[in-house]
RNA sequence: GCUGCUGUAGCUCAGAGGUAGAGCACUCCCUUGGUAAGGGAGAGGUCGAGAGUUCAAUUCUCUCCAGCAGCACCA
């Protein structure tokens, strides 16, 4: 038998006989080790310990101190396991695939009858009887009609399709048992079933799921799974998932009277004054970073001809996403009976779902010189998007929303420097919204694209080029740019740790060149444009749902929509309430009265929950001092504070982060 | 759009083949109370919409609409 050589870690070598497999390794270096191991890492690839290692190799053995891949095997042995309970109960139900997923794994079955959450229950209770038994984990390579013929026989259609689907270039087909129970997989995994922490899982929820991820193939039945090393960090997960319910937009919307839906507008909000509020300030901080910037603010029609979306390509790809209207021109208003109407005079018009043809039309008129250039044509654009009805949720995913959008009409030779700008505007916007961390994600060439490579190297380099010029880091994403051109996404995260797409920077030549957009150059002809798409908060209304969340309704004092509440504690106070009332509101400060009959616990109880951040209580004391006692959100202890004091004090905490107020960064001074 | 679940008072939810209940919120009265719910009384519902079964449907069946979770989608 040949001899090859394994280098472990600490970097000496040891002399094993070719095709020695991890657990043979472990067991010579020592008996504890042996029983500790999981799997290796082998010249860098995640080893099972069963499997025969042939070539000298760098070779660590794993245990379950060894984060990553504890946490793989664990949840992949879990799929396994989980996949055996359900056909332990049920043997009729069809496996199909159970992957490794962030925190866990789901597995996808095919059966008739829905899994219930009772079902869930009994599984994880099978779940625990098999790891229990700690059954062997055992594996074979088995050749391909042999893999097909058993699962033919054994009434599993799914396995044999993978199975046909793995590319015949020499790479095996691995079987896996757990106990007597065996499924199709590459692996690795765990020695025994018992190695699987017990008490660090739970199954979550049952949902659909196609078949390979495909609309059209079968529906089938997906059972998703959370699991950790211990109880303790499952039990971390399961709080970090309650602190997002409490977060929830659409709750909060409700409680704090921000917004509301209704069915005979689905996915589209009905802005109480409170979110109102918000959304405004928002867009009025927007318009003023805008203008600012260099953007001219323009408007463009909602309600928009077909021959456009026909002429920008939109008709073709994109007719069943839009709102169609379809306007009769015949009618003349004493006659509105659709029986009359006049086919020869019946035009279609679309919503518009993007503002950038309409954008183009605005440069189209009059001609462009090349030193109009960069023209940066901003609007707060209303767009209908006819959503999927499945993909709705709150005010986050809507058929009508409001972007901060905008288009950079410019040179080639501008667009780094475009790119450069718009990075650091952004960068500037996130930072006073209270959003310092981003990331940027830069979609380069897909396989199927226009244009010549000389351009894409040209234009991919401008961009990446503008990241490093403004010092920033990025991720790159191959082949996931648009057809036209590549594009940069900013992730921002936000007090929990999640994560949200929310700018956009596209380098787009082919619509100008599609609806005709030219200038003229330095050296008088004509010249086709580049136009740059870009976005910093994407829609509004998602922004909007993502502050929300993101500062649990607690929002930074210059975007609170109730600032402050003045209550009274006695009836006498009344006056002395109103006077403060006013003299807030003369200096901006969004404030109302609370003169109710009722005691100030009650008050504060009710603005507390409501995220009001200040309530100013007035009793006897306050009006005979000219003071007011300050409650914070937040905060139990209370202050009293002299009434001029707190007026200059609220006045200026309710700037925007702009305008010379706190901002977000320490909204808790305000 | 697909699969599953859900839809009863403003909100959160209970309930049953014989046209409905709680808590909170709301209105009125008493209470003037010092920092997260003072007390009492009252009003409030076409039980998501339509059709079917039935002597009788809000309850059972079907269709539709909307919401929720996931999938697919997000130009």
């Amino acid at each position: 038998m040949a001899q090859i050589s394994l280098t472990f870690p600490d970097g000496n070598s040891r002399s094993f006989e070719a095709g020695v497999t991890p657990a043979d390794v472990a067991s010579e270096i020592s008996k504890s080790l042996a029983k500790k191991a999981i799997s290796a890492n082998v010249n860098g690839a995640h080893w099972d310990l069963q499997w025969p290692i042939v070539e000298d190799a760098q070779i660590a053995i794993n245990t379950m101190k060894d984060d990553a891949p504890a946490l793989e095997l664990i949840r992949h042995d879990l799929a396994h396991i989980m996949a055996r309970a359900v056909q332990e109960i049920w043997p009729d139900v069809k496996v199909t695939i159970g992957p490794v997923i962030e925190n866990g794994w789901y597995y996808d079955f095919d059966r008739q009858e829905p899994f219930t959450p009772e079902d869930l229950g009994e599984i994880e209770k099978k779940m625990r009887e098999i790891i229990n038994k700690r059954d062997a984990v055992r594996t074979e390579v088995w050749d391909r009609d042999r893999a097909i013929a058993h699962y033919e026989a054994n009434g599993e259609p799914y396995k044999v399709e993978l199975i046909n689907a793995i590319p015949d270039d020499g790479q095996p087909i691995r079987m896996y048992w757990h106990g007597d129970w065996q499924d199709l997989c590459r692996g690795p995994h765990l020695q025994h079933t018992g190695q699987v922490p017990a008490d660090a899982f739970k199954l979550m929820r049952v949902s659909g799921a196609y078949w390979r991820g495909d609309s059209r193939n079968a529906q089938l039945q997906r059972i998703y799974g959370v699991a950790f090393q211990n109880k303790e960090d499952l039990r971390k997960y399961l709080n970090f998932l309650e602190e997002a319910e409490k977060r929830d937009h659409r709750r909060l919307g409700r409680e704090m009277d921000l917004f509301h839906m209704q069915e005979e507008a689905p996915g589209q909000v009905f802005w109480h004054p409170n979110g109102w509020t918000i959304y405004t300030q928002l867009q009025d901080y927007m318009r003023r970073k805008q203008r600012a910037g260099g953007y001219k603010e323009i408007n463009t029609p909602q309600v928009v001809d077909r021959k456009l979306w026909e002429a920008s390509g939109h008709w073709e790809k994109y007719q069943h996403h839009m709102f169609l209207v379809e306007v009769d021109e015949s009618r003349d208003g004493e006659n509105d009976d659709a029986a009359v109407k006049d086919k020869s005079q019946t035009r279609i018009n679309a919503l518009k779902p993007m503002n950038c043809p309409c954008h183009v039309q605005v440069f189209n008129q009059g001609l462009k010189s090349y030193r109009d250039l960069p023209l940066r044509l901003a609007e707060f654009g209303s767009c209908a998007r006819f959503e999927p009805s499945g993909a709705l949720h709150g005010i986050m995913r809507v058929r009508g929303f409001t972007q901060d959008d905008a288009h950079i009409f410019c040179t080639e030779a501008q667009i780094q420097e475009e790119c450069a700008r718009f990075i650091d505007f952004l960068a500037n916007i996130y930072e006073e919204l209270g959003f310092p961390e981003f990331e940027i994600k830069f979609a380069t060439r897909p396989e199927k694209r226009v244009g010549s490579d000389e351009s894409w190297d040209y234009v991919e380099g401008a961009l990446e080029s503008a990241i490093k010029a403004v010092g920033r880091d990025y991720t790159l994403e191959p082949g996931d740019g648009a057809f036209y051109g590549p594009k940069l996404d900013f992730y921002l995260t936000d007090a929990i740790g999640r994560v949200w797409q929310c700018g956009t920077f596209q380098v787009d030549p082919n619509l100008p060149e599609r609806l005709g957009a030219t200038y003229i150059g330095a050296d008088g002809d004509k010249h086709r444009p580049f136009m740059l798409h870009r976005a910093c908060l994407g829609s509004f209304e998602r922004f909007v749902g993502i502050l929300i969340e993101n500062w649990e309704g607690k929002l930074p004092f210059w975007l609170a929509p109730r600032q402050v509440v003045v209550a009274s504690i006695v009836s006498d106070a009344d006056d002395y309430v109103a006077e403060v009332v006013s003299a807030l509101q003369a200096r901006g400060v969004r404030a109302e009265a609370d003169v109710r009959n009722e005691k100030i616990n009650y008050k504060v109880r009710e603005h507390s929950m409501g995220k009001v951040p200040v309530i100013l209580a007035i009793g006897a004391r306050e009006v005979e001092e000219r003071t007011v006692t300050v409650r914070r959100l937040g905060q139990k202890q209370t202050q009293v504070v002299a009434l001029d004091a707190i007026l200059a004090e609220l006045g200026q905490g309710a700037l925007p982060p702009d305008l010379g107020g706190p901002g977000a960064a320490d909204a808790d001074a305000a």
